[in-house]
DNA sequence: AGAATCACG
DNA sequence: ACGTACGTGATTCTG
């Protein structure tokens, strides 16, 4: 049978407004609910493919029923102005994909979706109504499917209503939606319903009699309270009323038919213009859209002399790099060949561009690489950090005075966008691609092509790597005067810049490992994890799989009839919060002992024996354009999450050691988060507890529970302690009673106790979650800045955004004040003739190898750099160890 | 590919 | 009434 596809065009795009973050396109019109609603569209199309496509949309005009109905006063809210400046792009978008448009003067969406799905039926077609809605759930029946479509935290999931799905939800048939709206009232949809009644109580009445007529026929009967009754005889013409409201007309005057509304065999190039216009590159590809075959796209044209120079020995690239002296030199690499590129204009009418590969130059590579980043220059490029490991691995030097990163510019402008690869940076912000490098191609051409077709295929590899250098001017342009408006051209200069080559240097460094050590505690993990394995098997009486939750799940809950609570949407959760208060059942034990020791064994000790490196030492690779916050992250493998808070696992970290004759200098800031919520409130009474060098946990204790400083427990300061990280990050008194395990009510008195005395925090709370309200964003003191459009989303998301507007400015400057830290210990290491190298960074927490006679040295060194890297209200501590192991120096 | 889990600050 | 702490990454299972 064929597929009629309808869509509820209103209520998708509102679905996908709504925590999609702010996008726009070149020329700044808004694009977030268009792109969020592609997304949505593609999803469905892979899903469903169905041969015709159709979209409706709701006219501003009331319809005929609204016009008429009794009930119906409350005026519609009116739709974002953002969102409505993106319908008019909508209805260009579907244009160009030639999907099929609908609306009606006079009728609602829901009307039309119900007139079309009929049509489809008689037709011999099934319809696939697609609604974010629920009111649409009445058209389920023969041959008519309702997708809902939901979207949580950006993820969109549909709900498939067939008939036998909604009977098996509801307890009653389709048609007899219409009933419960009657019943219930929908406020989005401004149905009153009867006042008073809720779903609850609409469907259990509706399973007892049936439709709305029979609760009207059984008014007297004696199982409804007289309370009800009441609110039933008084709501009777509402219901009536709500019930005329809620029911689709099936009959709205439309020609089309389904044969009219197939999906066109192709896109045309229509949708490629508007989608490159929108920067919809995701989509261009995704739905291979291509440009008319006349027209293909072009850099804008470079009116000029344009020189490409292929030196064959030092003397030719000296020679070409001459005229770049003074002038931006801007950089691209191909990570597969190993083959650099620098790009620079002598004056407006020149560009040259120099290509460096290892087939010219063998042994002296190095050299000639270290000449073309020497440091006569500026330099520039995407993603600076690894272009310079790069060349530390090839044995070169990356040279100083990098100034510019097209990735770390547009993630500093946005640091929550989708990537931040230079082609989609260039479409974004310059409406082009560069020409790319496929790699692959370009390799298997070389080896199969005669001599010309070589030098063709190396012309076009030096094309390729100069226009990418290109497109990083082209960027900076763009980029850096956005930076500078929004007063982060510091941060970029004085910070993220230099930080490239500190983090470059530490990679390339990397942190010895003892694989012996390592590997023999794997495998002393073996034998305890078999026991394991096989008592929790005998317990449970059958063998299954421990690694699966679900399989845990179902034999926890269902078959030893332990007491869980539905959790997951998958099923039961077997969390180690939810086992834990299960641990008087042995096999709960025996379970949580598993789930540690598998941990270890799979992701610490076979996970980090398979990334050691030939150098018996763990190079990680530091993220600087992940965290929406502005830390680091790292990754292949992750060195920050290394165990610590277990005996067992923090048994690793004697594994992490320097090298002969070396020892470990380790220095993390106390409390840095604290202290910087005290000096950002500037909240008087805490400042003073950190100022008096008490230990701020125990002075929250004596604040909060009232009782003089020496006679505070470990168990109250355990709770403060809960209290301060739960201020941090924006709690709500329901975790906080989670975390601690007290009443709800208990930990909402600690709450407010904390609050009254520390009102500066609480005055801090209110400032900047209004302060992120009126701008859409909030900031470090370094003017770092996250986007907050949730903020404008509904209670969950809102409530979220309000917490990750409390918490960003704070590790968000704790991030920019320990990377201002490294840049300045890595620049006094270096200044000072130490051989003292940073290794790790840990959030904060710094780590440095060095000569065992240089470690006094370099630990006053790091105390000193971090806790001057700034001077605030509150001072900073650091404190530094050293050791032989990271496990000795921590 | 997404969900669940758990390691870290 | 809602639904329940901020920020990450790796492994494993599952559809």
């Amino acid at each position: 049978m064929q597929k009629l596809m309808l869509i509820d065009g209103n209520s998708l795009i509102n679905r996908a407004f709504y925590g999609v973050r702010p996008l726009s396109a070149p020329d700044g019109t808004p694009t977030n609910a268009v792109f969020g609603f592609l997304a949505i569209l593609q999803k469905l199309l892979e899903d469903e493919d169905p041969a015709g496509l159709c979209v409706t949309f709701d006219r501003k005009e009331p319809t005929f029923r609204h016009r008429h109905s009794a009930a119906y006063k409350a005026t519609r809210k009116p739709m974002p102005e953002e969102l409505a400046a993106q319908m008019p792009v909508m209805k260009d978008v579907l244009d160009a994909l030639g999907v099929r448009r609908c609306e009606l003067a006079g009728w609602e969406a829901d009307d039309l979706l119900g007139t079309l799905s009929r049509k489809a039926a008689e037709a011999g077609w099934e319809a696939v109504v697609v609604t974010g809605d629920k009111d649409s759930l009445q058209l389920v029946g023969p041959g008519t499917r309702v997708l809902n479509v939901k979207t949580r935290m950006g993820q969109t999931e549909t709900v498939n209503y067939t008939p036998e799905k909604f009977r098996e939800e509801y307890g009653f048939e389709p048609e007899k939606m219409v009933d419960l709206k009657a019943l219930m009232g929908d406020s989005s949809d401004n149905i009153p319903g009867v006042p008073g009644v809720g779903e609850k109580t609409a469907l259990d009445l509706l399973h007892r009699f049936g439709s709305l007529d029979g609760v009207y026929a059984h008014l007297e009967d004696p199982s409804i309270k007289a309370g009800l009754r009441a609110k039933l005889e008084s709501g009777r013409d509402s219901a009536y009323d709500s019930f005329w409201l809620a029911t689709i007309d099936r009959n709205a005057p439309l020609e089309l038919s389904p044969e009219e509304l197939r999906r066109p065999a192709a896109y045309g190039p229509e949708a490629y213009e508007l989608f490159k216009r929108l920067g919809f590159m995701k989509f261009i590809e995704k739905w291979g859209l291509r440009p008319a075959p006349d027209k293909a796209p072009e850099p804008a044209a470079f009116e000029g002399t344009c020189v490409s120079v292929i030196p064959a020995d030092s003397a030719q690239l000296r020679s070409a790099l001459e005229k770049a002296e003074g002038k931006t030199v801007y950089y691209a690499w191909d990570e597969a060949r190993n083959e650099f590129a620098a790009h620079f204009s002598p004056s407006e009418e020149e560009a040259v561009a120099v290509f460096l590969s290892p087939e010219t130059y063998g042994e002296d590579y190095p050299r000639a690489l270290s000449a073309l980043f020497d440091d006569r220059s500026p330099k520039a490029g995407h993603d600076v950090k690894n272009l310079q490991r790069a060349l530390l691995e090839q044995g070169a030097e990356p040279g100083e005075n990098w100034v510019f990163d097209a990735a770390i510019a547009a993630y500093l402008l946005d640091s929550t966008a989708a990537g931040y690869e230079l082609d989609r940076l260039c479409m974004a912000f310059c409406g082009f691609e560069p020409l790319s490098a496929d790699r692959e191609e370009d390799g298997q051409m070389t080896l199969s092509l005669d001599e010309d077709g070589e030098k063709k295929a190396l012309a076009a590899r030096v094309g390729a790597l100069a226009s990418r250098a290109a497109a990083v001017a082209a960027l900076e342009e763009k980029l850096l005067p956005r930076l500078r408006e929004l007063e982060m051209e510091e941060l970029f200069t004085r910070i993220e810049m230099p930080l490239c080559a500190v983090l470059a240097r530490m990679e390339h460094e990397g942190f010895l490992v003892d694989r012996e050590a390592l590997h023999a505690f794997g495998e002393s993990l073996v034998g305890r994890i078999d026991e394991l394995q096989a008592a929790i098997w005998q317990e449970a009486g059958e063998e299954f799989n421990v690694n699966s939750p679900k399989q845990l799940g179902t034999i926890l809950f269902e078959k030893l009839g332990l007491p869980g609570g539905k959790k997951t949407k998958t099923g039961w959760s077997t969390n180690a919060d939810v086992l834990e208060r299960l641990r008087f059942a042995p096999i709960v034990g025996h379970v949580l002992e598993y789930r540690e020791l598998s941990k270890l064994k799979s992701t610490y000790a076979d996970g980090l024996l398979k990334v050691i490196g030939p150098d018996g030492r763990i190079h990680t690779r530091f993220q600087m354009t992940v965290t929406a916050t502005g830390r680091l992250s790292s990754t292949e493998p992750n060195l920050q999450n290394i165990p610590v808070r277990r005996e067992l696992g923090a048994g690793l970290r004697k594994m992490f050691a320097a090298g002969p004759g070396n020892v470990l200098v380790d220095a993390d800031y106390s409390q840095i988060e604290l202290r910087l919520l005290a000096h950002i409130s500037g909240d008087e009474n805490m400042r003073e507890a950190f100022l008096s060098g008490e230990d701020v946990h125990r002075v929250t204790a004596s604040q909060v529970f009232d009782i003089p400083l020496d006679k505070v427990t470990p168990e109250e300061r355990r709770r403060a302690k809960a209290v301060n990280f739960g201020i941090v990050y924006g709690i709500s008194a329901f975790s906080l009673a989670q975390d601690i395990n007290v009443s709800v009510p208990e930990a909402r008195e600690y709450m407010d106790a904390y609050l009254r005395r520390f009102h500066g925090v609480r005055d801090y709370q209110k400032r900047i979650v209004e302060q992120a309200k009126a701008d859409g964003y909030v900031t470090t003191l370094f003017h770092r800045r996250r986007y907050l459009p949730e903020l404008k989303g509904n209670f969950t998301m809102r409530s979220f955004a309000e917490r990750v507007a409390l918490n960003m400015p704070i590790q968000g400057t704790a991030a920019d004040v320990i990377k201002l830290a490294m840049v300045n210990v890595d620049r006094r290491l270096r200044a000072e003739g130490l051989r003292a190298r940073l290794i790790l960074q840990v959030h904060d927490e710094l780590i440095v190898e060095c000569p065992e006679e240089e470690k006094e040295r370099a630990a006053a060194l790091l105390q000193q750099e971090m806790e001057n890297a700034v001077h605030y209200s509150v001072p900073l501590i650091a404190e530094a160890k050293w050791g032989a192991t990271w496990a000795e120096a921590h």
